[in-house]
DNA sequence: GTTAGCAATCTACTGCCTTGACTGCTAATA
DNA sequence: TATTAGCAGTCAAGGCAGTAGATTGCTAAC
């Protein structure tokens, strides 16, 4: 789509800003007089004329005003994140929630998604990576009573406490005890996804003998919770919906998607690799606007942001918090502290 | 309120049944026509303009039909819980789902909301209490690298393992394991509620010593878990408020009390001692009827279920699903096996 | 106590008309 | 060539009147 001219931008930036207040189509004469008195409503409507052929704008009928296309919308959000600005309080509020509340991965994404939540309010999904390898600082078998033993596994990223296993007869003789310190020689310390189970074996000079299937299990209970660990999907404000939409079965079909977090995490990864983008409609949310973020720390990509709400939406407002969470994210957690000031262009 | 006659509450009854399937005001025509062709319209108008004096129905307008009002509701569930009927078949396969299924206390009020749920298709809400004393089965302290303990509770209702304590300075020399032996002796085949530390320690001989600190919170850690073990609060099919509510407020409110378990609990708990109940709006869910049931065991309540639907809910099968819930978790759970068919009269 | 018949009442629907809001076109203007 | 004023054409929305249909309450007869 080749550039549009100055004004018909500043027109076409009119529209969408009344649009979004209003929720009337914009005739010529609202533009003129609110925004640009400077030309006759004439030479706007010539404008509207040729927005309208170049697939921006549209009109509910002859006599009525225009109204922004997705096309617009995409355009308008785009110039949000160029030019947008926050009060410096906000910015230290959310710093100051981030480094209180933020203890874990899965704190991450719910203390974000409520922030942008409820500044924005609009609903919010954010999706939190861990990048970090788990590490296994200690390993322990409990018997129980019941031919049951505990497995204890201390990480870097937690504690496994829930998980037990059966005893198999031969390692009941061996002793437990002698099983918990083989664990804990055999795996502390040690990074999960590294685990070579055959070497380590060798490494302490021995074989596995009997503990072949207790090896095994705990083996995958720690895949699992590397599985678990990788990721922490959080979703707040979903009842904003209704304050935009009315339509029952869309509401339905919202919330539906909204408890279902595969679906979510497909909604705000963004197509390519992009900082903030902005789409209308997907996952079956036809009627709704997602702008999305990604956030990085260290150069690592740590976490992805959805803000879903009307295609009508405050994107200004959208824009300068998801900017926000990007500069608390980084003062709070980036160890280079990058002090570029945001001098993005596209 | 005096017993309505016979030919009144054939009438009420006939009234509130077509009003549930049409959702339209009920003529004196249409009750003649569909259900007492045997009386003219006349007569029929007789008896509603009467029953409306009594407060039972309502007319939106001077030309309209008659409605049903709150009374008319509660006398018509009323009578659904009087004469209902289950087909065998239903009944097998709840009690397959709830033997199958049910494991503890929380997969008791997940289960038994999501049967009820899924066929009556309105929103249910199950609250289940946990009427067993907490018994310790074994009680161990596990000593972690960094000065900390884990703690590891079995007891008759599952395992406590999630709490870490701190060990004081003087305990650590002593020993962890001797601390853990000590709990041991003290607190193995103990009722939680029973616990007399004291008394205990002096049955074995021993004064708390530099065990106090973690004495104490163990016992804290009993006392939370026994109060979390207490009841389990769980709705299904919240969404299905939509299928009948349009009004976004409404909506989102009904959707916020449903996802507050305070409020939830309050909800279904019966005013009075009554197996099965029904009443209008409550907690601030205005426009909508529960139908709550109290389920015992062996004489002791161990849940209520409330079903939350519109006013004009299709009482018949909620009652029928709520009575066959109780046969099943009767021919399930109950010791006694009581044989005593449905010979309820009120 | 029940019924038929009938006037009265009221909603919902339909079509018509008016009003007001825009647009697009045309011709004049800078 | 770009801009503007003026004006006719188009359309949705709202108000109004009239009609059809449903249902009630009343009355008088059975």
């Amino acid at each position: 789509m080749t550039k549009l001219s100055d004004r018909k931008e500043k027109i076409l930036n009119a529209l969408v800003d009344d649009y979004i207040k209003s929720a009337e189509p914009v005739s010529s004469g609202d533009i003129q007089s609110k925004y640009m008195p400077e030309v006759s409503s004439a030479t706007i409507r010539s404008e509207l004329n040729a927005l309208e052929a170049l697939g921006y704008i549209d009109k509910p009928h002859t006599s009525a005003g225009r109204v922004p296309k997705p096309e617009a919308y995409k355009l308008y959000c785009q110039r949000a994140f160029e030019n947008h600005e926050f009060t410096e309080q906000d910015l230290t509020s959310m710093t100051e929630r981030f480094s209180k509340q933020v203890t874990s991965i899965e704190s991450l994404s719910v203390e974000a998604a409520k922030i942008i939540s409820d500044q924005t309010n609009y609903t919010t999904v954010f999706v939190a990576n861990n990048n970090e390898d788990v590490v296994i600082e200690e390993i322990k078998l409990v018997g129980l009573q019941n031919g049951l033993a505990l497995v204890l596994i201390v990480t870097n990223c937690g504690i496994i406490t829930d998980k037990a296993i059966e005893i198999p007869d031969d390692v009941k003789q061996a002793g437990i005890e002698a099983a918990s310190d083989l664990l804990d020689k055999v795996f502390q310390g040690k990074k999960v996804s590294s685990i070579n189970l055959d070497s380590e074996l060798k490494k302490i000079g021995k074989s596995i003998e009997g503990y072949k299937t207790v090896f095994d299990e705990i083996i995958s209970i720690l895949e699992s919770y590397c599985l678990e660990k990788r990721k922490s999907v959080h979703v707040e404000g979903a009842l904003k919906v209704l304050d935009y939409n009315e339509n029952p079965s869309d509401v339905k079909n919202f919330l539906e998607i909204m408890s279902d977090s595969d679906s979510l995490e497909r909604l705000v990864t963004p197509d390519d690799n992009i900082e903030f983008s902005m789409k209308i409609g997907g996952e079956g949310i036809d009627k709704c606007a997602i702008v999305t973020a990604e956030y990085k720390i260290n150069g690592q990509v740590i976490g992805q942001a959805g803000v879903i709400g009307p295609e009508r939406m405050d994107y200004k407002k959208v824009a300068s918090v998801l900017d926000g969470i990007k500069k608390s994210l980084e003062s709070v957690f980036d160890d280079t502290q990058t002090e570029d000031i945001d001098e993005r262009k596209e």
